[in-house]
DNA sequence: GCAAGTACTTACCAAACGGTAACTAAGTGA
DNA sequence: TCACTTAGTTACCGTTTGGTAAGTACTTGC
């Protein structure tokens, strides 16, 4: 599981640290995704156990995306390299 | 500077922090990276100045890369991420 | 009955990535 | 004179990545 190494994956993590998502949502927080990149990441999330997929089968869909504990093992790390990142611009 | 995002920029730094390295010593400490992949990270590094390229002018070549303090800042969060992908195998 | 609304999925295509292998450089020692 | 040594560059080419745009699904409200 590469966590690093992958554009995207630590960006819906750390958008997910303030709690569950609804799928929409989540996705408008990321300019610059693309729907396909977007379900790609979030799939491989999923099958990484770091976040949990919740679909409520309703219409029009309702889907919500929520860290797994794994995946909130990683907090200190996505704030830290959040913290270092605003150092460089 | 996408230091995340990237596959062996991470690894380049780890194998920096504890200490100066010769070319050829820190490539074989990375195994399964090619030599254009190498060259190609150790530049972009230079270029965001996390790592500084020294050459001696000596035959054969002698190289080292060292961090730079910047390099040093994210030792803390190189050795988290260590730390975590260990506890995922 | 028809559009709205949300969350996808797929086909197609261009661009970027990355590996291999050959090549350069230049002083040393046999 | 010639191979050795270390570091790096380059051309070529296959693979992977990722964007766009169109299509699917299904119920509610007009």
């Amino acid at each position: 599981m590469d966590l690093i190494g992958t554009k995207w994956k630590p960006q819906v993590l750390f958008h997910l640290l303030e709690g569950p998502q609804r799928s929409g949502v989540l996705q408008q927080t990321m300019p610059g995704i693309s729907n396909k990149m977007f379900t790609q990441t979030v799939r491989e999330l999923e099958q990484d156990h770091l976040l949990t997929r919740t679909v409520y089968p309703v219409v029009p869909p309702h889907v919500e995306y929520e860290l797994t504990a794994l995946g909130q093992s990683i907090k200190l790390i996505l704030c830290e390299l959040d913290e270092w990142g605003k150092l460089e611009e």
